[in-house]
DNA sequence: CGACACAGAC
């Protein structure tokens, strides 16, 4: 709209003399321009095209202008670079049409190609085209090019117009040249809460959390778009109760959310295994009337079925009317995660027969289904079929999954020999996961091999040590799992603190190994001990193997006692209603110790346990938990 | 005008 306003009041010279908007044939043009912008698909685009060929208005920039505008958007770049080489002399704005729909699909070197080319064919920038070309440049974090740009743009006089500024900072920003940025921003006439809003943003890409809330306290008015920044910031450097607190804030002050927001919210409420106010921001999108788009779609799934509520997940699923691939990757993700495997094949085959095309995502979910539901037969086949039918190669991700599914049933050996004819090196995760088979299954020549080269490769992280360590005490080899703490005390590593919390109220509350700051304390710790009787009436004995330090047995079971997601659990139990379900989220794995404790917990007090770890879901019920003890 | 989700194995 804005770029007509444009044309027709400073018309190119490059537009025929015929061109006039408002010539005899503008009746015809706006009829073709309307149908145009109708357009939903490529489909329906072709037809036209060949009207107006037929109609000889095939050198009507206007008219090619909307073209290459409604294939972008079309995601038919292609048909767009088409269109654009037939057309005899370019003005600036098809150039601007055309850059913005590389940039759009992503080719955005070829975008800033198109300018290079535009600047030699004489053509005279505007605002508008450097304005693109910047973005180009932005995305492709390409300083150099956005430098010279900013240098030309300087000489011609674009320099004060605001998107160009704009842009410049993010150009700037994202390059974390903050000088620069602030150079600009500090030639800008009067005070811009959307420049603000860009620094902000820019900060937070640098992890630079005070000095983007420094900034965010002296936006004026701070509107959807700027506390959607500051609340995606806070999750994406993994500060989500923060970014909790900054929404409950947006709210008191009556902003509005909007798709952005909500996709941003629900994405922390999933890390957290937040819940009820996932559910909240459910209702929320409901009464507020805002659209279920596929990216809002995705995170509500994914917010249902990482907080365990994968019925919840599947109603979402069920109700969606346009379902993309990553929609269809959530849920089949999502019921792999918890344990729901044959759901997850089932969804994948219905995708398949429905004709959406799978992407690498998708095989990971559905192989990670069949290595979690023990469908070996099943998982060969999916893998042989990813390369043979849709010609995905497997990354080191798919190669994890299948020697996970064969080490889970037992079939160690294979495994060994699918690692060592697997086309990428392994890395410390396929041989964690595979030593954790042979400590399930007793293979005690093949783990150690495995450990070895987990630990002379040093391409490892705490939690290998300790599994290594576990491996080596679960064959009653103490001294070995000593060496192997011992050296993880040497190594510069920092053991992530084992953390479980629970929602309560909406709220998160969270506890350490033995934590003793939660102002309910006291009763948590006299549930603890009433548990631990009840438990040792009903046969429960601790496993002292679990703990291999050096210290005695009843420090050991004391050390057991106060694992993180026993006190969760007991807050759980003295703050929610009898017979509610209790939900944890762990950071790391639960301990198998913990895991037999909680199973007879979900047995005694005739609780559903949802537990979510590092890696899945545990759902504990009536003595037995999901995972079928293999984890 | 500035912001966007889904990602495995231990």
């Amino acid at each position: 709209m804005s770029c007509f306003t444009q044309v027709s009041i400073t018309p190119s010279i490059h537009i025929p003399p015929n061109s006039n908007y408002n010539n005899p044939k503008s009746h015809h043009r706006k009829q073709t321009i309307t149908l145009l912008q109708k357009c939903k698909n490529v489909n329906q685009i072709t037809p036209i095209h060949s009207n107006v060929i037929k109609n000889g208005q095939q050198h009507d920039q206007f008219i090619i202008f909307e073209f290459l505008r409604v294939c972008s958007k079309c995601d038919a770049i292609d048909y767009t670079l088409k269109i654009f080489q037939q057309t005899q002399y370019p003005n600036v704005f098809l150039y601007t049409a055309l850059i913005d729909g590389l940039v759009f699909s992503g080719l955005y070197s070829h975008g800033i190609r198109i300018y290079v080319e535009m600047i030699e064919n004489f053509i005279f920038p505007d605002n508008f085209v450097i304005s693109s070309v910047l973005k180009a440049c932005v995305i492709g974090l390409d300083l150099r090019m956005g430098r010279e740009v900013h240098t030309q743009a300087i000489k011609l006089g674009f320099c004060s117009n605001r998107s160009v500024r704009l842009k410049l900072m993010e150009l700037y920003g994202k390059n974390r040249e903050f000088e620069d940025m602030k150079r600009v921003f500090d030639e800008m006439p009067e005070r811009d809460d959307v420049a603000l809003t860009v620094m902000i943003s820019s900060y937070l890409d640098h992890e630079l959390l005070s000095r983007a809330s420094n900034i965010f306290d002296m936006v004026k008015v701070k509107d959807t778009v700027c506390w959607t920044v500051m609340i995606d910031g806070l999750v994406r450097n993994g500060k989500m109760n923060k970014a909790l607190e900054y929404f409950r804030q947006m709210q008191r002050e009556a902003v509005r959310a909007n798709e952005v927001t909500v996709v941003c919210v629900l994405s922390a409420c999933s890390q957290l295994g937040a819940l009820e106010l996932g559910k909240w921001i459910h209702s929320y999108i409901e009464n507020y009337d805002l659209k279920i788009n596929h990216f809002v779609g995705s995170a509500l799934i994914n917010m249902y079925s990482r907080c365990g509520s994968i019925d919840e997940a599947e109603r979402v699923f069920k109700t969606m009317k346009d379902r993309e691939v990553s929609t269809y990757n959530s849920m089949i993700m999502g019921f792999a995660l918890n344990g729901k495997s044959l759901n997850a094949v089932e969804l994948f085959q219905r995708m398949i027969e429905e004709g959406t095309k799978p992407t690498n995502i998708t095989f990971v979910g559905v192989l990670t289904a069949c290595s979690h539901g023990g469908l070996v037969d099943f998982g060969f086949e999916i893998f042989q079929s990813m390369q043979i039918d849709h010609c995905i190669e497997p990354q080191i991700e798919h190669y994890g999954c299948i020697v996970d599914l064969l080490g889970r049933v037992g079939r160690v050996k294979e495994a060994y020999k699918f690692i060592q004819n697997m086309k990428v090196m392994p890395d410390y995760i396929i041989w964690g996961s595979f030593l954790n088979a042979c400590k399930i299954h007793k293979k005690f020549e093949l783990g150690d091999h495995a450990a070895k080269i987990l630990l002379n490769h040093g391409y490892t992280d705490t939690g290998t040590y300790v599994l290594v360590s576990n491996f080596y005490s679960s064959f009653g080899k103490y001294e070995e799992a000593l060496l192997v703490r011992s050296k993880l005390k040497e190594s510069d590593l920092e053991k992530e603190p084992g953390c479980s919390s629970i929602e309560v109220n909406n709220e998160i509350h969270e506890f350490f190994l033995g934590d003793i700051r939660h102002p309910q304390k006291k009763e948590i710790y006299k549930k603890l001990v009433e548990m631990e009787k009840r438990l040792r009436f009903e046969g429960y004995y601790p496993q002292l193997d679990v703990v291999s330090q050096d210290i005695m047995d009843h420090e050991k079971e004391r050390a057991l006692a106060i694992h993180s997601e026993r006190l969760a659990i007991c807050y759980g139990l003295i703050s929610t209603e009898p017979l509610s379900t209790i939900r944890i989220v762990k950071n790391l794995r639960v301990c198998s110790d913990c895991h037999t404790m909680i199973k007879l917990v979900s047995k005694i007090t005739n609780r559903k346990i949802i537990m979510r770890d590092r890696n899945r879901f545990h759902h504990f019920e009536n003595g037995s938990c999901s995972c079928a003890d293999y984890w």
